[in-house]
RNA sequence: GGUCCCGUAGUUCAAUGGAUAGAAUAGAAGUUUCCUAAACUUUUGAUACAAGUUCGAUUCUUGUCGGGACUACCA
């Protein structure tokens, strides 16, 4: 238990002695007590806020604080030594011995901060890819949130399920198809050599650069801007495709079957590399009619109705929102009827308690909608539906597009970053005795660490800048910053084996000490934060905030070198927890640490 | 037009309604006979504006100004 969680019902029971025995009656209940860490500047450890009681108990916030501290620390001399109180704030000081001992039963632990398993089921669905474009920047944020939180469930006890479901359907898949047929002469992703994501990615764009020059062609010629754009030959023949890819048709079946797969080996090359994995592939080819029946289901419970042209729709305006339709007039499914049938299936496969969708913060609405209709459904699992909302990532220049091109490729950003890596570590020469296959590794484990800890570290729900132009740091809140000061504490415990479990408890602790004990002594609370917030950046901050304060520690005080051999075995403990920590909570984040760099 | 999100140092990000708003980077000045200088130390610098609620507001409410998303019988 953390210590915080411990503090509160000492205070509540020492504020029930001296006051009086029920706390409601006088204000306050356990889970008021607001105590947080105490602010460097002033003496002590843990901080509680006065301000809240003093209207109920009538006294001023000096007295109050000395009444309760003095209880306090008298009724648990093991845990407080001291406590002061500066305006409307006490301070409590808690024993060296406290935490020494918290290190002694923890340091070795390198399952600290886990929890076991907890009987709950969540499923996650990430990355989602279009089968027409290849992975970019934006996805990769998407890919690494959704990994991540997986993996911080998971070591919390729940048992989680990783699905994905691929767009390979639509008219933005014919437009690629349409694209090359008319222009790639049977050109393959083997005989150009190019990765098959990138090949049909490619074509995507050739279909947008033909498509702009005949909607201009026929603006020249004399028609509106918009009959032009409905009337542009290769847009006419890509909805002839989509129509005959629906009814079957055997060669654009194959043609589709064929670009796909091309695909999918590119994108697995990319999957392989950045870690992301799937327990289970849902294909929108086909999910996207089981949806239809919903709509049956919808209109017989009433939930769902039907205009005179056939179409059927919701009325959300209850709920604030307008009505939506769930199927076309011509009795085709939508997007958001396909998404019901999916969730149903998903529920169906796994029965799940919670079903996280990480999808970009654009479809805020969409996802309103899509929990509201399984709602009204009477769905059971309509209420473990979350959607773990997150914001864009923007250029200075503002959003990337696939249709223009100003995209930042996820495989050029990963080269791109290996080599960053590789001219560091070949300019600092600390590895020169690593094999080929070694430095290849340590390369790959610095690149992707600073490109997932950079996406990581900022809130999911607000959209960030990436800058092309200053490729990114591998100095200060980085992921290499804190790769680099866990391969610098396995050197020290390299050096120092043998750690003994002899007690220590009466020495005392040096201030950069404690302060580093309290801060390892957090990360159970952090990770159940994290959880809570279906957030990693927590995570990330946490392990940035461990890394530094052990870089300010040793650099002032030696390790190997300590006043005497009992501050040795301590710091060396020390040391163990905190790489135990940084290595974990590095984990959380999928980014490996490195044993030397 | 309607709904929702966001405005914090030059820049990129923090801050359960709590003490003097933290980091990083960029700028300035230092640290290497001593566990890896991808490190450490010192220093300059910010809550868009205006009211309100509160003992106390970056945080909550309202308005103004600025940015973004959604509002498709596209997915």
């Amino acid at each position: 238990m953390s210590i915080v969680s411990q503090i509160k019902p000492l205070i509540a029971t020492e504020l029930k002695k001296l006051y009086g025995q029920d706390p409601i009656a006088i204000g306050f209940s356990e889970s008021e007590l607001t105590i947080s860490t105490t602010k460097p500047e002033f003496e002590g450890d843990y901080t509680l806020v006065l301000f809240s009681f003093v209207k109920q108990l009538k006294k001023s916030p000096e007295q109050l604080g000395n009444e309760i501290g003095e209880a306090v620390v008298k009724a648990n001399p093991e845990i407080f030594t001291a406590y002061n109180v500066i305006k409307g704030f006490l301070n409590l000081t808690v024993s060296d011995n406290y935490w020494i001992s918290f290190l002694q039963s923890n340091f070795s632990n390198n399952k600290f901060g886990c929890q076991p398993a907890n009987g709950q089921k969540v499923m996650v669905e990430y990355s989602s890819p279009n089968t027409n474009k290849p992975i970019h920047l934006g996805h990769l944020r998407n890919n690494f949130l959704g990994w991540s939180v997986a993996q911080i469930l998971k070591e919390s006890g729940y048992e989680t399920i990783k699905s994905c479901i691929v767009n390979d359907r639509g008219i933005h898949i014919c437009k690629s198809m349409i694209a090359w047929q008319l222009f790639a002469n049977g050109a393959t992703p083997a005989s150009t050599n190019t990765k098959g994501d990138h090949f049909v990615g490619e074509y995507y764009v050739k279909f947008n650069d033909e498509y702009k020059k005949q909607v201009e062609e026929l603006i020249a010629g004399g028609m509106k801007k918009e009959e032009a754009e409905k009337e542009a030959p290769i847009m006419k023949g890509t909805q002839q495709m989509l129509l005959d890819w629906e009814n079957g048709k055997p060669d654009i079946i194959d043609l589709w079957k064929t670009m796909n797969s091309w695909v999918y080996a590119g994108f697995d090359v990319t999957y392989k590399r950045i870690g992301s994995d799937f327990a289970k592939t849902y294909y929108e080819s086909e999910t996207y009619l089981p949806g239809k029946k919903f709509v049956e289901v919808g209109l017989k419970q009433g939930v769902f109705f039907k205009k005179e042209d056939g179409s059927v729709w919701i009325d959300l305006t209850d709920e604030g929102l307008d009505e939506k339709l769930v199927l076309r007039k011509d009795g085709t499914s939508v997007y958001i009827t396909q998404d019901l049938g999916l969730a149903e299936e998903k529920y169906e496969d796994f029965k799940y308690d919670e079903s996280i969708y990480v999808i970009a913060d654009e479809q805020n609405y969409h996802m309103k909608v899509l929990k509201l209709i399984l709602k009204k459904l009477g769905k059971p699992y309509a209420d473990g539906i979350y959607h773990l909302s997150y914001g864009m990532v923007e250029l200075p220049s503002g959003r990337m597009k696939s249709r223009e091109g100003t995209v930042v490729d996820a495989d050029d950003m990963i080269e791109e970053m290996v080599k960053v890596a590789k001219n560091k570590t070949e300019e600092l020469g600390k590895v020169k005795d690593f094999t080929e296959t070694e430095l290849i590794e340590l390369y790959d484990t610095i690149a992707l660490g600073a490109l997932k800890f950079f996406l990581l570290r900022v809130d999911p729900k607000k959209r960030m800048i990436f800058n092309p132009e200053e490729s990114i740091d591998f100095h200060g809140f980085t992921g290499p910053f804190v790769q680099y000061t866990h391969a610098r504490i396995k050197s020290i415990l390299r050096k120092g084996q043998g750690t003994s479990n002899k007690t220590q408890v009466g020495t005392s602790l040096l201030k950069l000490e404690k302060d580093l004990i309290i801060s390892l002594e957090q990360y159970p609370v952090v990770i159940a934060q994290a959880v809570a917030e279906h957030n990693p950046s927590v995570i990330a901050i946490y392990v940035f905030n461990i890394a530094k304060s052990f870089n300010t520690f040793y650099t002032e005080h030696s390790v190997m070198n300590a006043e005497s051999e009992e501050k040795k075995q301590l710091r060396l403990q020390l040391a163990l927890m905190t790489a135990n920590v940084i290595a974990s909570g590095m984990s959380l984040l999928g980014i490996k640490v490195p044993e030397r760099m």
